[in-house]
DNA sequence: TGTACATCAGTGAACGCGCGTTCACTGATGTAC
DNA sequence: TGTACATCAGTGAACGCGCGTTCACTGATGTAC
C-alpha cells in the first residue's frame, strides 16, 4: 500500500516535484510568470515552502521547468491544429496549409492562455552565452514549423535563395500579432477584425516568401482553414 | 535667486516631478520595468519616497510616466533613422525607403536600448476596457509607420484591397523580429546574421504588401539602407 | 518695506506584505541483519 | 519474520530584503496687509 500513488501518507507526498510544477503551471495560466513562487506553489500543494527546496535548487528552477510544460502544452495546441486539417493531394496546397494551421494554433494558444504564452518567453535568455538561448529554436514548437518550412523549400514554393531566414520571417509574422492580440491596439478588436488581421498578415507573409501572389482558390483555401477556429 | 532653476534649495527640490521621472527612466534604461520603483527613483534623485506622492498618485503613475518618456525616445530614434535618408525625386523609392528607415529606427532602439523597449510595451492593457489600449496606436512611432504605409497606398504601391490591416502586417514583422533579437534565438548572433535576418523580413513583407518581387535594383537601394545603420 | 500666516513640498519613522532562503528538527520509509 | 537504524522527505520558525504606502511632522515659500 505504501508504494501505491494514491494511497500516500499526508507526511511524504510521493509525487511532490510533479505536483508543485503542476501547481506553478496553474499560477502562471492565471496571473502569467510573475505569479510563479515558490512560496505560491507549495500553498496550492499544502506543502511547506522549504519542503519544495527537496527537489529545486531553488526559484529560477521552478520557473524553468514550469516554461518547459508550457511549451509543451503550446506544441499541443499547435499539433491539434495542425491534425483536424483535412486530407489533400496536393503537395502544395497541404504545405501551405499547415503554415496555416501551425501559424494558427501558435495564435490560438496565446490568445486562450496568455499566462502560459507569455512564461513561454521568460527568463529564456540569461547570461550573454547561457545554452538555453539556442534551445528556443530546438524546443517543439519552433520545430514544427521549421519541419513546414522544409516542405515549402522541397516542393519548390520556396526557392533555395530566399530558404534562409523564412523561419525567422514567419515567426516574427505570428509572434508580432500575437502581441498585437496580447498587449497592443487589437486587444480589444472583435473576432472579425482579428480574423481580418490574421488573414492579411497570413496573406502577407505567402506571398512574400512566395514572391509573388495567390491563386485566388488557393487564396480562399488557406482563408478557410484560418477561419475554421 | 529663489526662483532660479539652478539655485534652488536642498529641501524645495523645484522640480521633482521631472526628476523622478528621469531617475525611473534611467532605472528602466538598466533593468527593465521591473526595475521602475518609487523607492529606488526617490533614491536616485536623493529624496524620501513620500515626497514622491505629491507628484504621482503612487506606482503605477509613476511607470506610465516612464513608459511615455520611453515611447519618446523611441519616436526619436525613429525620427533620426528616417531623417538622414539620402534625398530622391522616386515617389516609391522614397516611401519604401522610409518603411526600411522606420522599421530600421524600431530595431536599432530594441537593441541598444532594451530596457526602454521592453517598458514601452508594459501595463499598457490594464482591465478589459480601459483606454490607454488603444493609445498604443497613436504614440508617435506608431504614428510614424503608419503615415509611411499612406504614403505607399497614395503612390499605388498598396492597392485599396490591400490596405488594411497593413500597418498590422509591418508592425507584426519588425516586433517579432525585435523580440528574436532581445529574447529568442537571435540573441547571440553576429552583426552579419542579424543583418541578413532584417535583409530578408523586410524584403518578405514589402513584397508580400506590393503582392510582386522588387525590380533587383530597388531592392538593393533598400538594403542599402538597411546596412546602413 | 516689514511681518504674520497660509500653503506648499519636503522629512523621518513606521506599517504590513510576500518573497527567497536557511536552520535545526522530526516523522515516515525501507533495508540489513 | 522481526527489529535496529540509516536515510529520506517533510515541518516550523525565523532571517533579511525591498517594496508600496501612510502618518504626523517641519522647514521653506510667497502673499496679504
Amino acid at each position: 500500500m505504501s508504494s501505491s500513488a494514491t494511497a500516500r501518507s499526508a507526511y511524504h507526498h510521493g509525487d511532490l516535484r510533479n505536483a508543485l510544477i503542476r501547481a506553478a503551471a496553474e499560477l502562471a495560466r492565471e496571473g502569467g510568470p510573475r505569479s510563479v513562487t515558490i512560496r505560491a506553489a507549495a500553498r496550492a500543494v499544502g506543502v511547506t515552502p522549504t519542503a519544495a527546496y527537496r527537489h529545486f535548487a531553488g526559484h529560477e528552477e521552478l520557473l524553468e521547468a514550469t516554461r518547459e510544460r508550457a511549451m509543451e502544452q503550446m506544441a499541443a495546441t499547435m499539433g491539434a491544429e495542425v491534425a483536424r486539417l483535412p486530407h489533400t493531394d496536393d503537395p502544395l496546397r497541404r504545405a501551405l496549409r499547415n503554415l496555416a494551421a501551425v501559424g494558427l494554433g501558435y495564435l490560438n494558444f496565446a490568445t486562450a492562455e496568455p499566462g502560459l504564452f507569455r512564461t513561454c518567453f521568460t527568463g529564456a535568455t540569461r547570461g550573454p552565452h547561457d545554452s538555453k538561448t539556442m534551445e528556443v529554436w530546438t524546443a517543439e514548437p519552433f520545430l514544427k514549423a521549421i519541419a513546414v518550412i522544409d516542405d515549402l523549400a522541397a516542393i519548390g514554393y520556396l526557392p533555395p535563395e530566399r530558404r534562409p531566414m523564412a523561419e525567422v520571417a514567419i515567426w516574427s509574422a505570428v509572434h508580432g500579432l500575437a502581441m498585437l492580440f496580447l498587449d497592443g491596439p487589437l486587444h480589444d478588436a472583435d473576432e472579425q477584425t482579428r480574423l481580418l488581421a490574421v488573414e492579411r498578415s497570413f496573406e502577407v507573409t505567402a506571398v512574400g516568401l512566395g514572391g509573388a501572389a495567390l491563386a485566388p482558390e488557393l487564396r480562399e483555401d488557406l482563408f478557410a482553414v484560418l477561419r475554421d477556429r
